[in-house]
DNA sequence: AGAATCACG
DNA sequence: ACGTACGTGATTCTG
């Protein structure tokens, strides 16, 4: 039999994550009588998730008891110049306990200790008494109890990500075993505990001291044999410092606690006090959970909701029922199964009018023309959740959408993007709304994927949702107003939707034929030299597993390994193209990956994707990325290989529908230099744009204090091209280093020239980390929003990240808005003159067309100066073009 | 399912 | 003292 589970939890640790993980939702948390609850409603959340991942028989769930432990005694300033835990969360922790009570789940708290030691001392009974223990906490001193039967879970960010910290673990992420991580402790200090460790010493040194002495106390036994050093001068100094510091990191796993491992088991919940309980605190999801007469639950993570709707199933004969009349209302819902609505199986619509609601299963009585109508009637205004899903959907149908005006999925991408979830459960779950049932819940997923058969549950299903969008139409539209955000909403990314449904309908032609030849091309290659990299090594192996390659490089032939990753040696670009000169196998294996990689993703990957017409059709995922661009899967268009010539060849399988047409492509030259010059301002870079300098070397010419940019050479201008895309990215000079290959002072040096000929844009970039402090979003010039948590993050890293996000999503995010106004612009120009070009792909800041032969002047002169007027800035927009008889030829 | 790698802007 | 460019998606291997 299994051992039986004790599950332990540091009450106050996973508690403060839990009010901080929805520190910004604290004023949104508040039950009626002005009790804040946020901390309570995500514990209840990180339990059940726990609870069903464990399964435990015991749980305990420990407290710290008041201020001053056995701790204080030893060091005065223990916790000392911590922040207060603040009221909001403090009033919440007796309910926290009385939570756990109605759940039949035991807490505990010990004067003169802490949650810490409480838990390692049940962890120790538990161990004897033979039982599996799982401990959960936001605090990684906890982890030195991970041990064979121990495994210690650690909040990562928020509080429903736990990293496991088993011995093996541990050791791969401090490189020292779990008691061993004491002595590392007790050597570096810890802030947040207030005690210092040994000076100099930090994570780095700590572990690598540990590792080689086993412990402090070894350690200060050997320090004779070790040589004269800054390092062992600060050893000898805080010897002090690091014994207590080890006196203070270990948890006592022997305190003198008053229960025993019976007393914890878990007992029956008790479903009134509980239900009382989520009344009081107004948990409306919780509260759903319960079944209606409250004795029994539902299985911990089921979001049945049961909100039993009112509908009327449509049939041939009664869609006289409907009547519409201008001006009203519709909010329509098309029901497909998977995400590629290009191929999708439909599984139903609903449609709400004038507070009714009529639904069937049969997607083929939206052809009768009533139905038809009300679609393709732009003046019947429709309401949706992802009008492009819908439009691809009803087009299959031979439906031609019009009139969608408003879709949930984007004003809710707009508003906060930073859970991009399609989900309309959880989308609604955010505005607080829990009627919906996720389709995952409802349809099943993999090969347990289907249509319920249950009339009642796919009709409420549906139901759900046409309510839904109606229900929080107006929270959204108030949220888009509130962010200025009615124009970005309406004007671009409704249309650009619609722009993009046509995009994807169309498709672009692919000739399986030239894939084909290209195949058997590169499998030939790849033969040959697959071979030649088994004679070199003297075996045969699998070269695309960086395990084996690893193996075979770095042990069997002895080369240097100049980089690791989690799991071995790192075989990457980079560092092969570093040991090119040490073997010629090296060469070998670059040529095989490039030349793999192009045959099974684009070549066989492509093949797989064309549909029965010929063409590829890719869907454009317009709420997904962070910064407002597009991201196309399924298959992915806008990574089609051109760096390489192998690569570029994949291009010419592109085509034009008819035989004798063109494939025209368009890219803006510069866009996010011009983006950043627009809203940095500064004048020496704006002269070169209106100049129409070649950028590269005009910042040549400046970083390298040259009179013309005749005397840039090559090299300066790869440079200067290198630093204008650090810059872009939120520069450091270890990035610019390592990108230009060149010592860190020298790409310092670059950086501080750069700064001084271009000082607007050292101000721009100051002044966008600083908004984003004050605001805690970044925002590009059609005020799309990001929003930056980390950027009031304590860790250093985390916390610069955001800066550089900071720095480099309004130019990204704004020339995405560019590229999309021009878009629609583009859609409406080629109605407008009807012609028969369609646009056929978006590659971020280029635009690919499928032109017939007699329409190429024309597009030739339109699609640039649509582009370049796109928006007006204070410098200009500059689009180049060309095109061929395929892709690979239109540059 | 996650990591490693590499394709694009 | 720290570790480091910004966005993405597909394939392959591996536990």
């Amino acid at each position: 039999m299994a051992n039986q589970k004790l599950l332990l939890i540091d009450g106050n640790s996973v508690a403060f994550r839990a009010f901080y993980a929805l520190y910004r939702q604290l004023e949104n948390f508040r039950n009626p009588e002005g009790l804040h609850t946020n901390a309570i409603y995500t514990f209840k959340n990180m339990l059940d998730v726990v609870l069903n991942n464990v399964q435990p028989d015991h749980v305990l769930v420990a407290f710290d008891a008041g201020k001053t432990t056995f701790r204080n005694k030893m060091y005065a300033d223990y916790k000392g110049g911590r922040q207060k835990t603040p009221g909001e969360l403090s009033e919440q922790l007796p309910y926290v306990q009385e939570l756990l009570h109605d759940l039949g789940i035991s807490t505990y708290e010990l004067e003169n200790y802490e949650a810490d030691d409480i838990i390692g001392t049940f962890a120790k009974i538990g161990e004897k008494n033979g039982f599996d223990v799982t401990v959960v906490t936001g605090d990684k001193d906890l982890t030195q109890l991970a041990s064979e039967h121990t495994t210690v879970m650690v909040t990562k960010s928020g509080v429903m990500n736990l990293e496991s910290y088993t011995p093996e673990h541990m050791k791969e992420v401090n490189g020292v075993t779990p008691t061993e991580f004491i002595d590392m402790k007790a050597l570096m200090g810890d802030n947040s505990d207030n005690y210092p460790g040994v000076t100099k010493v930090g994570p780095k040194k700590a572990s690598q001291l540990i590792q080689e002495y086993g412990s402090v106390e070894n350690l200060y036994d050997h320090i004779d044999d070790m040589k004269a050093s800054k390092l062992k001068e600060n050893l000898l100094n805080d010897k002090d410092k690091a014994l207590l510091g080890k006196k203070l990191a270990t948890i006592n796993c022997d305190t003198p606690v008053t229960i025993g491992i019976d007393d914890i088991k878990r007992r029956p919940v008790d479903y009134q006090k509980l239900r009382r309980f989520y009344e009081k605190m107004n948990f409306r999801k919780f509260l759903s959970e319960l079944t209606p007469d409250g004795d029994s639950s539902k299985n911990e993570t089921s979001q049945d909701s049961h909100v039993k709707m009112e509908y009327t199933e449509l049939t041939k004969n009664n869609l006289a029922k409907i009547t519409v009349n201008e001006g009203d209302e519709v909010i329509f819902y098309l029901g497909m199964l998977g995400p590629n609505y290009h191929l999708a199986e439909f599984v139903g619509f609903a449609f709400k009018i004038s507070k009714q609601i009529f639904l069937s299963r049969d997607v083929t009585l939206l052809q009768d023309a009533k139905l038809k109508q009300i679609l393709e009637n732009k003046k019947i205004s429709k309401d949706v959740f992802d009008l492009k899903r819908t439009t691809v959907g009803l087009n299959r149908l031979g439906i031609h959408a019009h009139g969608i005006e408003y879709d949930m999925l984007l004003a809710s991408y707009l508003i906060n993007n930073e859970n991009n979830s399609d989900d309309m459960a959880e989308v609604c779950r955010m505005y607080g709304n829990d009627t919906v049932r996720s389709d995952l819940d409802v349809y099943g997923k993999g090969k347990s994927e289907k249509i319920p058969t249950d009339d009642d549950v796919l009709y409420n299903h549906l139901a759900t949702k046409v309510e839904a969008i109606e229900t929080l139409k107006e929270t959204l539209l108030a949220k888009l107003k509130e962010h200025e955000q009615d124009d970005l909403f309406a004007s671009i990314e409704i249309p650009v939707a619609r722009v993009l449904a046509i995009m994807e309908i169309n498709g672009i032609k692919v000739q399986a034929d030239t894939l084909t030849e290209l195949q058997d091309e590169f499998a030939v290659e790849l033969k040959k030299m697959e071979k030649q990299i088994y004679d070199e090594a003297g075996e045969e192996f699998n070269i695309n597993s960086p395990k084996q390659l690893g193996h075979i490089l770095f042990e069997k032939m002895g080369l240097k390994p100049i980089k690791k990753t989690k799991t071995g040696y790192s075989t990457s670009v980079d560092v092969l193209n570093q040991l090119k000169d040490e073997n010629p196998i090296i060469g070998q294996i670059l040529s095989y990956r490039q030349i793999a990689k192009i045959q099974s993703t684009y070549v066989n990957g492509l093949l797989d994707v064309i549909q029965k017409d010929g063409r590829v059709h890719t869907r454009y995922l317009q709420t997904l990325t962070a910064t407002g661009r597009l991201s196309s899967v399924d298959p992915n268009l806008q990574n089609i290989p051109t760096r390489t010539e192998e690569g570029k060849q994949i291009r010419k399988a592109f085509v034009p529908s008819e035989p004798d047409g063109y494939i025209f492509s368009c890219d803006y030259s510069q866009i996010e230099l011009r983006v950043l010059a627009q809203v940095s301002g500064d004048e020496q870079m704006q002269e070169a744009f209106r100049t129409g300098y070649d950028i590269h070397a005009h910042t040549a010419m400046k970083i390298f204090h040259l009179k013309s940019t005749d005397d840039v050479t090559p090299l300066m201008r790869r440079r200067a091209k290198a630093v204008n895309f650090g810059i872009v990215y939120g520069i450091s000079d270890y990035g610019l280093s390592k990108n230009l290959n060149i010592s860190r002072k020298q790409a310092k040096e670059f950086i501080d020239n750069y700064f001084e000929q271009y000082p607007q844009i050292r101000e721009y970039m100051d002044k966008a980390v600083k908004f984003a402090r004050e605001k805690g979003y970044a925002e590009t010039i059609m005020h799309r929003r990001r929003y930056l948590p980390d950027i009031h993050a304590k860790n250093y890293n985390v916390r610069s990240f955001a800066e550089r996000t900071a720095i480099n999503s309004p130019i990204q995010g704004s020339a995405a808005d560019i590229i999309k106004i021009a878009m629609i612009n583009m859609q409406k120009k080629l109605n407008d003159l009807h012609l028969k070009t369609k646009m056929v792909v978006q590659v971020h800041d280029e635009l690919i067309f499928d032109v017939p032969k007699d329409e190429i002047e024309t597009i030739k002169k339109i699609v640039p100066e649509v582009m370049q007027s796109a928006v007006t800035l204070d410098i200009p927009l500059v689009a180049d073009s060309g095109y061929g008889h395929n892709w690979f030829d239109a540059k």
